[in-house]
RNA sequence: GGCCCUGUGGUCAAGCGGUUAAGACGGAGCCCUCUCAAGGCUCAAUCCCGGGUUCGAUUCCCGGCAGGGUCACCA
C-alpha cells in the first residue's frame, strides 16, 4: 500500500468524483423504502429485462417460475426495466413485455408501467435510479471500497490480450489495476485534465479463499470470492447490471432472484458487492437455458438462429396460451404433468409450484411435446370457446376467406362439434393449434374445398359407387340408416358389405364397404380421412352433398 | 485455456445405498372401427467411463470424459 493512500482525504475524493449536491444520504434509503410487510415465507420476485422489447420463450419460462414463486407464497410478482445500456432501448418495448406476458397469462402485481397502489419502491426504471446508485457509489469511494478509474478502452484491450497471451485470467485486479494505486496528484490532475473516468470497485476478495453458497436450484455451489475490480459507474454515470442489480434488489425488497445459469459465474462479484454494501444478499436461484438439438449436440436456444424462441413464434402458429404455459410448468416442476393428470381440468395454478424443484440441466425444447399439450389442452375447449379462440386468431393472421368464414359464427361451431367430438365425452384431437386447426376445416367450405380425387379404383367403380349413393342420399336419415345405405352399394361394385366377411375372404371381393365410404369420403371432403361423414354429408346439406358427388365423377 | 454448472431410454424425467429403475411425449404393434382422430391394451428403449467406500452402488467419494455456461464501461 502506497504511504499517499494512507492520508488520501477519501471524502473529498468521493466529492470530487461525484459532485451532485441533490443526493440523498444512503442510510435515508433505507426508511424510504422499507421492508415489506408480508405473510410469513412470502416471496418477492422479479423479472427485469433489458428494454428491447424482444421477449422470448426463456424469458417467459423465468417468468412463470417467479409469477408462480411470488403468487403461491402470497408475495409480489414485480416489472423491473434495466435500461442502463442505452443501445438496447427500443420504443414501446415495455408495453410489449407487458402484452405479451399478459397473452400466457402473467400478470404483475406492481413495476414500470403496471396500475398498481403497491409501487412505492420505484422508480422501475434504473435511468430513473441514478441518484441512488450515486449516493451509494459516493459513499464507496469515501469508504475506501470504490476509485477512480481512468484507463481508456485501448488500454484496457491490450491489458486483456497480453493476459490472454500469457494464458492468465483475464480482467481488472491485482496487478493490472492500474488505478487502483493511483496517488492523490494524479488523480486530481487528471481530473482537472478532464479525462473521462468510471468507478471501480477496490476488490477486498481473494480467489484463493473458497466460498460455499447454497443455490436454491443448484444446491451447493463452490466458488471463489471475487478479486475483480469490477465497473460500478460507467463514465456516463450510469451502473452497471452488477452494481444496479445489488442495490434494486435490496431496496425493492426481493427476496428470491430467479435468473438464468448465465449469472452465476457473476455470483461472487454480486456477493461481494452485498457485502460491500451492508446489505444481505437475496436468495438466488440460477434457471438452467432452454437448449435445442442441433447435429448431435444441444446448444443454448439461440435468438438470431431459431425463431421458436421467440413468443410471436407461438401466437403466429395459433398454439393456445394456456398449452405454452403448460409446457413450461412440465419443465419448470417436472412433477407436474402427473399432478395434472390426476386433477384433469385443474387450473396450473393450484399446483403446488417448488422453486427447489426446478430441473438442474438444460432442457432440449421438445416441440412433439408442445403439441400433444396443445391439442389435448383445446380438446377440452367448448365448440364456441374454441370458436372464440380460432376467431381471434382468425383476426390478427387469418387470410380474407378464413374471415369471411368465421363471420359465419353459427356454421363454424357445428363443424367444430363435429371436428372436436361430443363435448364431455371422448373428444378428437385433431387441432393443434389455429393455424393448422383451420386448414383443417376448409373442405366445409366451397372456396377453399381442394379435392385431389386420389381414388384406390378404377373409374367405373368409383362412378357407380357415387351415382348409386346419390340417388339414395337423405339429409334426414340417422347414422345407422346412412351407414346401411352404403353398405348396400357394396355388392353392386363387387365389395364385400361387412369388413369381416372381407377379412375372412378377400380374394371373393374387390373391396369392402370401408372402401365404399372411402370412394364418398373423397368426392366429399376431398381426403381419404375425415372425421364422421354422414355427419360431414348433413352440416354441408343436400344440395352441396350431391353437387360433390357429380363433381367427382370421372 | 482458467473457473463454474450438468450428466438416468430418442426427448422431459422420477429415484436420495437393496426397486421387476416410475410416468409422460415420441416410436412399433394389436383391439375398436365407414377412414382418420380419440380411447384401451402390449412392446422396444436408459443409469457416461474408470477406480474406490460398502455385504451391496444409478444413488456416496475421487479421477477422467462429454455437454453447457462464463471470462465487457451488455444485460
Amino acid at each position: 500500500m502506497k504511504e499517499e493512500e494512507n492520508f488520501m482525504d477519501l471524502e473529498k475524493l468521493a466529492s470530487a468524483l461525484i459532485p451532485d449536491e441533490d443526493l440523498l444520504d444512503p442510510d435515508k434509503y433505507e426508511e424510504i423504502y422499507p421492508p415489506r410487510e408480508m405473510p410469513k415465507g412470502a416471496q418477492v420476485t422479479r423479472l427485469a429485462p433489458s428494454p428491447t422489447g424482444f421477449i422470448h420463450l426463456g424469458n417467459l419460462y423465468s417468468a412463470l417460475a417467479d409469477e408462480r414463486a411470488a403468487h403461491t407464497s402470497g408475495g409480489i410478482f414485480y416489472l423491473r426495466i434495466e435500461d442502463t445500456d442505452d443501445k438496447r432501448k427500443v420504443d414501446g418495448a415495455v408495453e410489449s413485455v407487458i402484452r405479451s406476458l399478459d397473452y400466457f397469462g402473467i400478470k404483475f402485481d406492481e413495476g414500470a408501467e403496471i396500475q398498481s397502489r403497491l409501487n412505492i419502491y420505484g422508480p422501475y426504471y434504473q435511468r430513473q435510479r441514478a441518484k441512488i446508485y450515486r449516493a451509494f457509489a459516493k459513499r464507496l469511494i469515501a469508504q475506501g471500497y470504490a476509485y477512480p478509474c481512468f484507463c481508456t478502452a485501448e488500454e484496457l484491450d491490450r491489458v486483456r490480450e497480453a493476459q490472454n497471451a500469457e494464458k492468465l485470467t483475464t480482467g481488472y485486479y491485482g496487478k493490472f489495476a492500474k488505478c487502483r494505486n493511483l496517488s492523490e496528484e494524479e488523480i486530481y490532475s487528471n481530473l482537472k485534465a478532464g479525462k473521462p473516468f468510471v468507478i471501480r470497485l477496490k476488490s477486498q476478495g481473494d480467489i484463493s479463499n473458497k466460498i460455499t453458497f447454497r443455490d436454491a436450484i443448484k444446491g451447493e455451489i463452490a466458488v471463489t470470492e471475487n478479486d475483480q475490480d469490477v465497473v460500478l459507474l460507467k463514465s456516463d454515470g450510469i451502473p452497471t447490471y452488477h452494481f444496479a442489480h445489488a442495490i434494486d434488489d435490496h431496496f425493492m425488497r426481493t427476496t428470491l432472484v430467479i435468473r438464468g445459469e448465465e449469472w452465476l459465474s457473476s455470483l461472487p462479484i454480486h456477493l461481494e458487492l452485498h457485502k460491500v454494501l451492508g446489505f444481505k444478499p437475496p436468495v438466488y436461484a440460477h434457471t438452467c437455458s432452454l437448449m435445442k438439438a442441433e447435429n448431435g449436440g444441444k446448444r443454448k436456444l439461440s435468438k438470431r438462429k431459431d425463431p421458436e424462441l421467440s413468443l410471436d413464434y407461438y401466437r403466429k402458429a395459433g398454439y393456445y396460451p394456456a398449452a405454452v404455459v403448460k409446457y413450461l410448468m412440465t419443465l419448470l416442476n417436472s412433477d407436474f404433468e402427473e399432478w395434472q393428470l390426476k386433477n384433469p381440468g385443474a387450473d396450473y395454478r393450484e399446483f403446488k409450484f417448488k422453486v427447489e424443484k426446478m430441473g438442474k440441466s438444460g432442457a432440449l425444447f421438445d416441440l412433439d411435446k408442445l403439441n400433444d399439450i396443445s391439442k389435448t389442452e383445446i380438446s377440452t375447449l367448448s365448440a364456441e370457446e374454441c370458436y372464440a379462440f380460432l376467431n381471434s386468431w382468425v383476426d390478427e393472421f387469418g387470410s380474407a376467406s378464413d374471415k369471411q368464414h368465421f363471420a359465419d359464427g353459427a356454421y363454424i361451431i357445428k363443424v367444430l362439434n363435429l371436428v372436436m367430438g361430443t363435448a364431455g365425452k371422448k373428444r378428437r384431437k385433431d387441432i393443434e393449434r389455429a393455424e393448422q386447426g383451420i386448414r383443417l376445416l376448409d373442405y366445409f367450405f366451397d372456396d377453399t374445398f381442394k379435392p385431389r380425387y386420389d381414388f384406390r379404383f378404377g373409374d367405373e367403380t368409383v362412378n357407380t359407387v357415387l351415382e348409386e349413393f346419390a340417388k339414395v342420399y337423405d339429409p334426414d336419415d340417422d347414422n345407422q340408416t346412412w351407414f346401411a345405405k352404403v353398405k348396400e352399394i357394396a355388392p353392386k361394385v363387387g365389395f364385400a358389405a361387412e369388413t369381416g366377411e372381407y377379412k375372412k375372404n378377400p380374394e371373393a371381393y374387390k373391396g369392402s364397404v370401408s372402401d365404399v365410404a372411402e370412394i364418398l369420403r373423397i368426392a366429399v371432403t376431398g381426403s381419404a380421412n375425415s372425421p364422421d361423414l354422414c355427419t360431414i354429408m348433413g352440416i354441408l346439406g343436400k344440395e352441396r352433398t350431391i353437387k360433390r358427388l357429380a363433381a367427382a365423377i370421372r
